[in-house]
RNA sequence: GGGGACGUGGUGCAGAUGGUUAGCAUGCCGGUCUGUCACACCGGUGGCCGCGAGUUCGAGUCUCGUCGUCCCCGCCA
């Protein structure tokens, strides 16, 4: 027999009820503590720990045994549930309040020192934290992390399951695609020179569902993208699909919404206020320079534009006269942590992400004089914005000028980074939708008008028709889910109607061969009688990330790799060998 | 593609202005200890300072390059 002594129970669930028990644990050795004539061990498992004692007046012979167990060890105890001694009594455990009296031992397998220590909380290198990964997941947080995630994919399962809607798997060798992403591509062996996309997403696929008729659909799918990963993005990541035929905007939403719910409630019992508030893209844009705004942090971009009406410095009147405008925000209680030094940094940092320069005024606590980089230039307006209340005493405020949409953007970024680095974390959950994005954008660097979201996207019609020939103002029947931050989820109606689809391609300069060649099958199935239908997609890295507390969407995978997209545990990605290469047919250059 | 930070025993960190023996904590090994719970105490082991050039009498420290990691900008329909 191989296993012999195999578990009765596991190490999170006894307790002073079942004190006299004869019961078999296994799991690892967490913790020893050997105080000479008695040995105490921690035994771990994915449910808990329960301390196990060995007594050598009980039996010496075991003892001995005992003597020879290490950190990580892997074992059966076979005991007896005792209950502790009053004063021995752990209230910080589950199972405080008994423990095991040893009566027999098996070693299933030794360890050696481990890299990576489970038993203790503390920072490790990301990088020996993944080529140890198995190591790293033996510890709390990540088996926490992942039960969690566990529970978002069944409630989102269930869910949607009980709306309706089927799950349908899609393909990952597929058909690469222009617009969007990199696709990462898998080279065919049988049709040599030719190769296979992985999806950015199960987009085209799940709209051919609704085309078969298939009217609520949806998939757990893992989608794969080849640009540069950050602390939210892999890679390789996983997504709630979702799409619906027959519905419209306001029912998507609401889906959206149940399964958010549903996630929440069952992974951590949090009920979030449904109807989820709204804002459009051009009031969050305005409002905090971004289309997925934080808004627990405040900080609202107010214009002050008025104040400076009247000031002749060149570069304001300048901007002024342009038609431009001159933003900023408030951030209160930090006059005093931050030096000249610190200013320069921030202005340095606008800089790098495309200011001129930056305006700073700090109203220093129990000073009358305000420190700010405008003061030679506008030392009147600064006293008015104080007088007015704009900066309160100890805060700081930012302002750019410029073209308004071009400092909007420049200050949702300098509002993220003082988020990022000057703020405490703010805490709960703020979930907002946000909608009306424009359908298309302009592309500098290829000189022409680009799909904002996708180029499937439902214009809202009657800008369509109104604004043809200044496309940049139509909106599309678009919408993101924002929570505490992060794009959660994003979704649209889609074009059903061929002659709109088509117009669509045109606007953004695909030629029809390009169509035919990249979307043909799509376009053929639309042929055919397709569904007015509406999707959305949810990401759940993020989504499970945000609910842990995590910063880092890797802290929520089992297997994650770093931001050049390479696994230190496995190598990957890794050359081919001659062999594999010579059948593909491929040849590396240098 | 660009910017910033980092790389020192198994792990986490310290090593101003270059100076001979690279320090601390923890782990690990050995010892003492019968109620610990991050057990305690005593002793010991452990390092090509990421890699490669260069400057210098002398480099963990300075310069250049390179590799790797993290964060940010660009990019991510």
């Amino acid at each position: 027999m191989f296993l012999l002594l195999k578990r009765t129970n596991n190490c999170g669930e006894l307790r002073k009820k079942d004190a006299g028990k004869e019961i078999i644990l296994n799991g690892w050795i967490d913790r020893i503590r050997d105080l000479g004539g008695i040995k105490f061990i921690l035994l771990r498992d994915r449910y808990g720990k329960t301390q196990v004692f060995f007594d050598p007046n009980e039996n010496n012979e075991l003892y001995e045994r005992a003597v020879t167990l290490g950190i990580e060890y892997t074992v059966a105890i076979k005991g007896i549930v005792k209950e502790r001694p009053a004063e021995a009594v752990n209230s910080d455990m589950e199972t405080g309040e008994i423990e095991i009296l040893a009566k027999d031992l098996e070693i299933f397998s030794k360890s050696e020192t481990p890299p990576i220590y489970v038993n203790r909380e503390e920072d490790i290198a990301e990088t020996t934290r993944l080529k140890y990964r198995y190591l790293d997941l033996r510890k709390e947080r990540l088996q926490r992390n992942l039960f969690i995630r566990h529970k978002a994919m069944q409630a989102t399962r269930k869910y949607l399951s009980e709306n309706n809607f089927m799950e349908i798997e899609t393909p990952y060798l597929t058909k690469s695609t222009p617009e969007g992403a990199r696709d990462f591509v898998v080279p065919s062996r049988i049709k040599s020179g030719n190769f296979y996309a992985l999806p950015q997403s199960p987009q085209i696929f799940k709209q051919l569902l609704m085309v078969s008729g298939f009217d609520r659909y949806f998939q757990i799918a893992r989608c794969f993208r080849d640009e540069d990963f950050r602390a939210d993005r892999q890679p390789e990541f996983t997504q709630i699909d979702i799409e619906a035929s027959f519905v419209e905007m306001e029912d998507i939403l609401n889906f959206g919404e149940g399964v958010v719910k549903a996630v929440f409630q069952e992974t951590i019992g949090y009920i979030p206020e449904t109807p989820f508030k709204r804002m459009t893209y051009a009031y969050a844009t305005d409002t905090y320079g971004s289309d997925k705004p934080d808004t627990r942090y405040g900080m609202e971009l107010k214009d002050i534009t008025e104040y400076f009406k009247d000031n002749c410095t060149d570069f304001i009147a300048e901007v002024i006269k342009n038609g431009g405008c001159i933003k900023g925000f408030e951030v209160k209680n930090k006059a005093s942590l931050f030096s000249r030094k610190k200013f320069d940094e921030y202005t340095d940092l606008a800089k790098s992400f495309g200011a001129a320069g930056l305006m700073w005024i700090a109203k220093d606590k129990d000073k009358a004089e305000p420190r700010s980089s405008i003061k030679k230039i506008a030392q009147k307006e600064i006293n008015e914005i104080i007088n007015d209340g704009i900066i309160e005493e100890d805060s700081i405020f930012f302002a750019l000028s410029g073209e308004r949409k071009v400092i909007n953007k420049i200050l949702g970024q300098l509002r993220n980074t003082v988020i990022r680095e000057e703020t405490e974390k703010a805490k709960g959950f703020d979930i907002s939708w946000i909608t009306d994005f424009p359908m298309f954008a302009w592309d500098e660097e290829e000189n022409r008008l680009v799909a904002e979201h996708h180029p499937f996207t439902m214009p809202k019609i009657d800008e369509f028709e109104k604004y043809a020939d200044d496309p940049l103002r139509i909106n599309g029947q678009c919408y993101d889910l924002v929570i505490n931050g992060y794009e959660m989820a994003s979704g649209s109606v889609r074009i059903h109607r061929q002659d709109i689809q088509k117009k669509v391609f045109e606007m953004i300069g695909l030629s029809e061969e390009q169509i035919n060649s990249k979307f043909g099958f799509l376009i053929e199935a639309f042929k055919y009688g397709p569904p007015p239908h509406a999707g959305m997609a949810l990401g759940m890295d993020r989504l499970v990330a945000v609910i842990t507390g995590e910063d880092s969407i890797k802290e929520v995978i089992a297997f994650p790799k770093t931001a050049t997209g390479s696994d230190p545990m496995s190598d990957a990605p890794s050359v081919l060998d001659e062999k594999q290469l010579k059948e593909l047919k491929i040849d590396v250059k240098n």
